[in-house]
RNA sequence: GGAGUCGGCCAGACAGUCGCUGCCGGUUAGCCGGCGGAGGAAAGUCCGGGCUCCACAGGGCAGGGUGCCAGGUAACGCCUGGGAGGUGUGAGCCUACGGAAAGUGCCACAGAAAACGAACCGCCGAUGGCCCUUCGGGGUACAGGUAAGGGUGAAAAGGUGCGGUAAGAGCGCACCGCGCGACUGGCAACAGUUCGCGGCACGGUAAACCCCACCCGGAGCAAGACCAAAUAGGGGAGCAUUGGCGUGGCCCGCGUCGCUCCCGGGUAGGUCGCUACAGGCGUGCGGUGACGCGCGUCGCAGAUGAAUGGCUGUCCUCGACAGAACCCGGCUUAUCGGCCGGCUCCCUUG
């Protein structure tokens, strides 16, 4: 999963893909205790990256997905994460196309 | 009205919509409907208990914990009431608050001395010695007496006064204080000071060793129980027996290899444990209270990559600390703002 895999990343996120085989796309999530200290913190961060996974998942390609947080992720406000995700989910899918045709 | 103190409580609200999850019902079966879905600390993991497995005849030692008394409790290092000491004008608050006349150790610096009860300075020098003498006495770097004064220290051997004396001294007396015993009140801790005895002996330190009393088996839900592939290996029965290989000169026998079935252990994985109770609320009774008893009533998260959220709108006082993981009882720590009640002090008015 993570040899080979796209990566794209940004102040908050580092986000994994690779293609699964299957016809949908699927998440995980490594939300670590020292990239958020706080069980409050970690929480929120796995609710905003899930809500925010289920809007794009018909646009996404059929991958796997792993998202990592940063240690920045927990001192920013939950539309900033929102907005950085929707970012990041386009990087991906523009990525995961120039790759399957390459 | 202001200041303070103690106790209790709340933790944005409502609506729509899209999701997640447990249970129940339906079902045209990865669909629909209904109901439920984080905290007062869920936190730190510091104590106590339940539960589970392991160990265990009984007793002792070691080790750890607790430490004024009584009560509450399943239990506690918690809580309640009381006592003592300290602190605040007060309501209140704080206290590792058993034992130092069992023993051992320690008491820095300063100071003469920090403990088998002490002479540095000072005071005295009555008594004995020495010197002088006008024979009245005087002097003394002698022996010695002395804890009143100075000084050191956190702490210096009861305090004040009078008597007393050479100077002093519980040496004597009065009062205060102290210790021991009796008595009285109280379950007790303790108090009273009524009485007697003792002139007073017992410096501090036990978060120093220690002594005394009481308590404590270990590990933890990744506890533990059940179901159970694939692969490898184990045990048993049967089949093939005219088989191959090994042992052996050969036969029997023994070992091993094949096929079928059964059994047990056990990994991945799954299920249970998993939420209903030392339970919440109301009420009556008992108790100063913590709490107990009775009756009624309610059903109140159960996830397992781990749910309890996103968006929109309206309103307000613009929302802190913070997220369950077997379950309870405490303690401690974090916390924006607000509400209710008891009590205290000060000021003003009537």
């Amino acid at each position: 999963m993570f040899a080979g895999a796209e990566r794209v990343a940004d102040r908050y996120f580092t986000v994994l893909a690779a293609t699964n085989g299957t016809d949908a796309a699927r998440l995980g999530l490594a939300i670590s205790r020292r990239a958020a200290k706080r069980a409050v913190d970690r929480n929120r961060i796995k609710r905003l990256i899930r809500e925010s996974f289920r809007h794009q998942r018909p646009a996404l390609p059929p991958v796997d997905i792993v998202v990592m947080a940063r240690p920045t992720a927990p001192a920013a406000t939950s539309e900033e994460l929102a907005r950085a995700l929707d970012t990041l989910w386009q990087r991906l899918v523009k990525r995961c196309a120039v790759s399957s045709r390459s």
